[in-house]
DNA sequence: TGGGAGGCT
DNA sequence: AGCCTCC
């Protein structure tokens, strides 16, 4: 739709490097003024210094030799933004004098209204006072102007991938590229649009220029840049009816302060020779964005309060009192030298709600408070489709004395994914009553509500926001079929996705291409949600399942295969790229540190495609079994990464793969390494399995239950473990690692993992509370029914045996494999267990209950003592032999 | 003086 | 978790 277009590919000023680019302080010139028209030589002087720079490594001659000012950025602000967003929303206040009012305080206003002197951050009565007709408009909710701030980034993007976005209503844009290809094309005609700041009403021409003007060929793309920038303010105009300042110049700095020369309305273009002046022009240091509230009052102590004044500064000085980091940035900045590239804005990180008032005193405000903002929060949570992996509450106690900042606290915790399973409209005050808890509990750890408390400000926030999982096992362990169609059909989905995005170098570019070939898209937000949730994968053939046939269509590269092939080396890095796309959001750090063996009847290439969280749990599905393969590293949350130091870990898996690499075929030896994992182990895992409390019974279960599984094992020893608890005891992960001869094996016990799953599905259960609890309790013992026998013991309660009927309408009516099992009609489940909700369950996972029952009344129990710091006596092994969902990975 | 958001430590 | 910065 528009010509531009074509700039945003990705071979678009591909001979320009600009990261590696050295930008020289700007040369101070003069500057001529007359008029401009270059088109022929315009390509001819943009090329000479491209040639130049190019053959040029090394060169004394420095400054004519490089592009001192190669980029070309615009800093778009929009005009008192509130105020026009609400304008849009209401023409009829278009003339009136308008004030967009949070609390008591005029936010911002439009320019009918400062005509009366009416400013922004001015209190509601001055401004009344300035102008009794002003029209107050509440700016406390922001949705919209969240919404529109959003479409007008979103529109800038066709311009150029590289938008950042400065809050709600500032935008700063590269257009290196798109200058370039105009240039290269030679069509434009070279003048400048709007202002040239310093020599307003001026025009320039090459011919024109002193010699003292720089001759890195700026003035030519600056003039583009110009042109552009208008073309980008019209369109917007036009398109969204929103008016801005644009500022053109080389860097961010310089474009955002010169932005800000001529409002409303209006472009400025700076040129490096009016950088100083422009410098020179500002009153104040605090006006060099950077150099905020506490930087200032230090500038101050040392007498400094102008930006000359820190130019003629020693940095040595400015080093003593700011710090080497920041007295370096400052001071560039009061020189007009910002390398840093234009950051493109992705989807927000965090998502906070917030409110303020005079006093908040009690805990059931505090509650009711609290309860409004989540309940606004978790819409735009919804509206945003992902799911927070934290949460966070803030507040802002009052300060006796007149305590300038804000003095903000705040506690956060991890929130449990299966809190935002089925999160939907119709679920949000399910979800939202499970965060009001979390909310409170953190309440009391922020304000001592024995004490009395005095309140002015409740900040809810969500963070590490993640895609949801599609292929989540949790949508597998849905009750109902069609959920778990959805499963298979979106990992399928996924797989063919990434097969396509694999292919594609750029990434982020193919997005922003793909951006702009949409006619109109409704949001950015939505629009990537759709592309890579909904999109049509359209074709019936892709069989993730199925490497025999499809195997190259998964892998297209080859670093890519060898990283997915078992028996390969593992260098760990070549999925990254592939993994940006944001699907795969829930893998931050990826890189493949660990070595196992998978199940033979698992394909390994299947496996390697799943995100992380996955393949966590199905390693602890695993349980038993010996594995090797790959795993994606997490990070902190990872469970590999608790098992052990990472550093040697690390180093034992290097070895490892050495191994591998060799002698493919052999196992993984690590003779030298045990011992050093053995000796930095063995005290801290001491200390951990004592650290169990009341609480973490189900943990000292399957803790014991591990080390019974393994003292059955001939020769099998324990040497070390390591336990690491979560934020509830639901939530711990048992890990234990452990040396067989010289053999290493991993055990992750799938006890707790079988609590957390299944108890992830109590919300989708029933909405009664009544239910709920009974099906936690249920999970409970099921994973108790996992580890013991007989009799088991959990804190005071004691847990028996019960048979009952399996209806035979219970039997699995479904297409996918069925696992290994033969009908029975009794089964052993623990006596307090509701038969009512065990019929409830999904036939997937009645069947999988059923199969342990068999399996436990099947083997011979082996009754042993357990570990020393456990006081229940009697323990007895049950070896998980279910594969459950991993049937469906499997090769055959 | 508001209601966000992000980065660094 | 706090601090600083930006708007």
């Amino acid at each position: 739709m528009d010509s531009s277009d074509e700039c945003v590919s990705p071979e678009c000023g591909s001979d320009i490097d600009l990261e590696n680019e050295d930008w020289g302080q700007p040369t101070s010139c003069s500057y001529s003024d007359g008029q401009i028209h270059i088109p022929a030589t315009s390509s001819h002087v943009f090329q000479q210094c491209n040639e130049s720079r190019c053959t040029e490594t090394t060169s004394s001659d420095r400054t004519s030799a490089r592009l001192e000012h190669p980029r070309t950025i615009l800093h778009f602000d929009i005009d008192c933004f509130y105020a026009q967003v609400e304008m849009i929303r209401n023409p009829e206040l278009k003339d009136k004098p308008l004030g967009i009012q949070q609390k008591y305080l005029l936010v911002t206003c439009n320019y009918k209204a400062r005509e009366f002197g009416v400013n922004k951050m001015m209190s509601v009565k001055d401004a009344k006072e300035k102008c009794p007709n002003l029209v107050l408009i509440s700016g406390e909710d922001l949705t919209h102007y969240r919404k529109m701030s959003y479409q007008i980034s979103e529109f800038l993007t066709r311009y150029s991938s590289k938008v950042e976005r400065l809050g709600f209503d500032e935008n700063i844009i590269d257009i290196t590229n798109m200058v370039q290809q105009r240039i290269h094309l030679g069509n434009c005609v070279l003048e400048i649009k709007g202002h040239i700041y310093g020599k307003d009403g001026a025009s320039i021409s090459k011919d024109n220029l002193s010699p003292e003007s720089c001759k890195c060929g700026c003035h030519t793309r600056l003039a583009v840049g110009s042109q552009i920038a208008e073309d980008i303010r019209d369109a917007l105009f036009h398109e969204l009816g929103i008016t801005c300042c644009g500022g053109i110049s080389y860097n961010k700095l310089l474009s955002k302060l010169v932005a800000g020369t001529h409002k409303p309305n209006q472009q400025t273009t700076l040129f490096p020779e009016q950088t100083q002046e422009l410098l020179k022009s500002l009153k104040h240091v605090r006006q060099i964005p950077g150099v905020g509230w506490s930087t200032c009052k230090v500038l101050e102590a040392m007498s400094i309060t102008s930006v000359r004044e820190v130019q003629s500064a020693s940095l040595e000085n400015l080093e003593k009192e700011l710090g080497k980091p920041l007295a370096m940035t400052i001071k560039q900045l009061c020189d007009g030298i910002d390398d840093t590239p234009v950051h493109p804005y992705g989807l927000p990180q965090t998502m906070s709600d917030e409110d303020s008032f005079r006093k908040l005193a009690s805990v059931s405000e505090a509650k009711e408070k609290i309860r409004e903002l989540l309940h606004s929060l978790l819409k735009r949570l919804l509206e945003d489709g992902r799911v927070p992996k934290t949460f966070r509450l803030t507040v802002r106690k009052f300060q006796t004395g007149k305590n300038k900042y804000t003095c903000r606290e705040s506690r956060q915790c991890p929130v449990f994914p299966s809190v935002f399973l089925n999160f939907s409209s119709d679920t949000l005050e399910q979800v939202c009553n499970q965060i009001e808890k979390i909310a409170m509990n953190l309440f009391t750890k922020l304000v001592d509500t024995n004490q009395p408390f005095h309140l002015t400000l409740i900040n809810v926030a969500f963070a590490k926001l993640e895609q949801k999982s599609k292929i989540s096992i949790a949508n597998y362990f849905s009750p109902t079929k069609q959920k778990r169609k959805e499963f298979e059909e979106n990992l399928k989905e996924s797989n063919a996705k990434r097969s396509r995005l694999e292919t594609d170098r750029d990434t982020e570019d193919n997005i922003r291409i793909l951006l702009s070939q949409e006619k109109k898209p409704a949001g950015l937000l939505k629009w990537l949600r759709t592309s890579f949730t909904n999109e049509d994968v359209g074709n019936n053939n892709t069989r993730v399942l199925d490497p025999e046939s499809d195997g190259g269509n998964i892998h297209r590269n080859q670093k890519s295969e060898s990283m997915l092939l078992l028996g390969k080396v593992f260098e760990g890095t070549s999925v990254q790229r592939t993994e940006k796309d944001g699907m795969q959001t829930d893998s931050d750090q990826r890189s493949y540190k660990y070595t196992f063996r998978l199940p033979k009847d698992v394909d390994q290439s299947v496996f390697s495609e799943l995100p992380a969280s996955i393949q966590q749990e199905l390693i602890q599905s695993f349980s038993t079994e010996t594995v090797t393969g790959k795993i994606k590293c997490n990070g902190k949350n990872d469970i590999l990464q608790q098992m052990s130091p990472a550093s040697e870990i690390t180093s034992a898996t290097k070895r490892q793969t050495e191994s591998v690499k060799s002698n493919p075929s052999s196992d993984c030896r690590v003779t030298d390494i045990s011992r050093k994992l053995i000796d930095s182990r063995t005290s801290m895992s001491n200390k951990l399995v004592q650290s169990f409390t009341e609480q973490n019974t189900l943990q000292r279960y399957s803790f014991s239950n591990v080390q019974e599984t393994l003292k059955s094992k001939q020769n099998t020893k324990i040497q070390s473990c390591s336990v690491t608890e979560g934020v509830t005891h639901t939530q711990n992960q048992s890990v234990c690692n452990c040396i067989q001869g010289e053999q290493q094996i991993l055990l992750i016990d799938s006890c707790t993992h079988n609590v957390r799953s299944l108890h992830s599905l109590h919300s989708s259960i029933s909405t009664d509370e009544s239910v709920q609890n009974k099906w936690c309790l249920f999970c409970k013992q099921y994973a108790m029914s996992k580890c013991s026998e007989e009799n088991a013991l959990v804190g005071d309660n004691k847990y028996l045996k019960q048979t009952i009927d399996i209806e035979d309408d219970l039997q699995i009516e479904t297409q996918r494999p069925q696992l290994p099992i033969s009908p029975e009609k009794h089964l052993e489940i623990p006596l307090d267990v509701d038969k009512d909700i065990f019929l409830s369950l999904p036939p997937d996972i009645q069947k999988e209950i059923i199969l342990d029952c068999q399996i436990r009344s099947k083997s011979q129990a082996v009754k042993t003592g357990v570990n020393a710091n456990s006081k229940h006596g009697k323990m007895s092994k049950s070896i998980k032999s279910s594969k459950g969902i991993l049937s469906y990975f499997s090769k055959c």
